[in-house]
DNA sequence: TAGGCCATCTGGTCCT
DNA sequence: AGGACCAGATGGCCTA
């Protein structure tokens, strides 16, 4: 992975991503398949010595539930235990492919390199959040400078940040506001070479990037 | 080899 | 009752 050249910053546009998720229904995601059995014991697995509080559980749920439906055997409660769980394994994964797809969506969006290190879930949640308060920022400032005297061109420590007030750990990668106050993104980026933070409006002029970018 | 990241399983809790 | 969501545990893979 090489760092990014400066100066040389793009935006990759997701034109690939034209649909916002929609409901990924891969319930055969590429790990489904492949996923190796638990190790982890089944609920329903009792052992011998077990057995007995097993059974007294049962007994418990079945009373608590008023008794009133058909007893069942063990062997019929543990397939269903199992099959319950299974099927909410399933549920679960499907849930976590959905999230997985709405991730890629994003980083589909952030202005990264095509040879960049995939981000990570952190860090592309990071990433995202400064790179929305850039775009936010750009907007002011294009907005005052039509509307009202052109106010000169804040520095890149001059902008305030996204994490002024008390949002917790957003800003620590990634953050424009960095231990030294500017814009670009000091310490993390540096410790991870070849990602690259959004800029300010007042940075992004130095770049190839101009305002008609995000308008 | 340690540490980071990730996928998956699991049981608990809340909601419909 | 069943589904969604969540957090902890676990094991695999990769990299410095």
């Amino acid at each position: 992975m090489a760092p990014h050249p400066l100066g040389a910053p793009t935006i990759q546009v997701a034109h690939e991503i034209e649909q916002p998720f929609l409901g990924v229904s891969d319930n055969v995601g590429p790990c489904a398949a492949s996923a190796p059995p638990s190790p982890t014991r089944m609920p329903g697995d009792c052992s011998e010595a077990e057995a007995g509080a097993c059974r007294g559980a049962a007994k418990k749920l079945r009373a608590r539930r008023g008794g009133r439906s058909r007893p069942k055997s063990e062997l019929a409660l543990s397939k269903q235990r199992r099959s319950r769980r299974k099927k909410a394994n399933d549920r679960e994964r499907n849930r976590m492919h959905n999230l997985n797809s709405a991730l890629d969506a994003l980083r589909g969006v952030l202005p990264t390199f095509p040879d960049d290190a995939k981000l990570t879930k952190i860090e592309t949640l990071r990433f995202a959040h400064n790179y929305i308060w850039a775009l936010t920022q750009t907007l002011r400032i294009a907005d005052h400078s039509f509307y009202g005297p052109d106010p000169p061109a804040p520095s890149c420590g001059e902008l305030g940040s996204p994490d002024s007030g008390s949002s917790g750990d957003w800003g620590s990668l990634y953050s424009p506001v960095s231990q030294t106050g500017s814009l670009s993104p000091a310490v993390s980026l540096e410790e991870r070479p070849g990602l690259r933070a959004p800029t300010s409006p007042a940075c992004l002029r130095l770049g190839t990037l101009t305002f008609s970018d995000f308008l």
